[in-house]
DNA sequence: CCATCTGAAAGTGTCGACAATCCCGTTGAC
DNA sequence: GTCAACGGGATTGTCGACACTTTCAGATGG
């Protein structure tokens, strides 16, 4: 199985073009099996096994993981192996924060650059977005909403930006319960989702900025009430308040 | 002199414990080499000549470059090569956009967070740079600059957001004329740095946004126009406006 | 019974060599 | 004279082997 599978790759229909370099292969080979967590976060990363799982020699996989740890997935310490990346809480909490200001800045340019047929794609969106919540179709919305994000982000306009916030979202998987990411209430999200489109349509950058950073913060703050619930049903029920506040100012 | 020059930075007293792995040191080098414009931005990397210079073999620079791909400083175009990359007047556009979103969130988070120590270091910045300024001694405020900026990131708690500020930065230095970026009238940059100070001082955080955001915009603004000019003084006199606009709406 | 030493196994760090590819000046044909 | 095929040289891509470090189990001594 693992000899061939390489051969497959480097011709896959996937990127089809420019496949280039073994390494950068590996690359999106080894983070999909992190983010599916075939290798757990705090795992360490055993070269060996991958190059004999891969069917290639270690050093496209030294490559491959050293562009992954540029990348924060990975953490390696000297001699000892690179380890999956865990998020602790408190990073958590920065990348989400982080989060909210590169997409309030792409929504901040979207008031600025949308066109009345992006504003369209939107609408068409959070229709059918809407349409699942109201059916309850999970399955359905999540990946709905994956793409609106990832439209938005396209559509505004700054490459370098899109780039950095997508990879921001992959580091979300590292912790530990990534299920919790992906949740929070249906109804409430789309509520957001309307005001962040209405803002756009307005073309006014100021709400817009807001409405998409309140969005990422209220997500954020979601995740974390959640989290804080969890840990209190597990410690004594005594005086367990755990760290300060969470809102980063409501404006 | 290449034989002699891993086994001092190996030891060396720049990071002195842990230096570990001949690649993250061979990073800081090479990354160095292309931060001082040795080698040149769209340049080629040759993996040999590297090698030769470091006394090492091409493993671990081959491992260094692919670390400072995923940090954006280089390009690898398979079969070809790694590039020095070089940042167009739009993506030096994209990168500040980026940039004053999250040095505003670091307005945001000190505004919030920041110690009245914190304050007093700030002011203490503030009061030297003014001595600078007002001397016209360009060449110790350009570091003071540097630190003032440096301390607003490390004291804002967030290390995730100083990490990538830091590595956005260091990008800027590869658009063409990096003598510019640097650039941007002392006394206007000190009146901005004054209302930032005032904006934490006072826990305004929204306040401390919009003046850390205005900043770099500002800074965007200032580069913006010299390149516009200078690119008029080369072009025909004729009708020959640039591009778009460039403020990503005042507020 | 516990602490310490020791050595083998496992795994990372680095190297030199070979294969594949690309670049470029040259040759040949039309 | 221009264009296309064609090598030689340089450079990247990949591999297998060896050196060094860490880890862990078992032996040894208190």
């Amino acid at each position: 199985m693992p000899f061939t599978l390489i051969a497959m790759l480097r011709t896959a229909p996937s990127d089809s073009f420019r496949t280039g370099s073994l390494a950068s292969v590996l690359e999106t080979e080894i983070e999909r099996l992190i983010l599916a967590g075939t290798i757990q976060p705090g795992e360490r990363i055993n070269e060996n096994q991958l190059a004999a799982r891969f069917g290639t020699s270690r050093g496209p996989i030294r490559e491959a993981i050293r562009a992954l740890e540029g990348a924060g997935m990975v953490e390696a310490i000297p001699n000892r192996g690179v380890f999956v990346r865990t998020l602790s809480v408190g990073e958590v909490r920065e990348v989400y924060d982080v989060r909210a200001a590169l997409f309030g800045l792409a929504g901040r340019l979207m008031a600025d650059r949308a066109t009345s047929g992006d504003v369209e794609t939107l609408d068409d969106f959070i229709a059918r977005m809407e349409a699942a919540a109201s059916a309850l179709d999970f399955e359905s919305y999540y990946p709905l909403n994956l793409a609106f994000h990832a439209f938005i982000l396209d559509a505004c306009g700054n490459a370098t930006l899109a780039a950095e916030y997508k990879a921001f979202v992959k580091r979300l998987t590292l912790f530990r319960a990534r299920s919790l990411v992906q949740g929070g209430g249906l109804g409430v999200s789309n509520r957001e989702h309307r005001e962040m489109v209405e803002a756009v349509r307005a073309r006014d950058a100021q709400w817009a900025h807001d409405a998409h950073w309140r969005h990422v913060i209220n997500a954020k703050n979601r995740l974390l009430a959640v989290v804080r619930a969890e840990e209190a049903a597990v410690e004594v029920p005594s005086a367990g308040g755990t760290h300060g506040d969470d809102q980063t100012s409501g404006r």
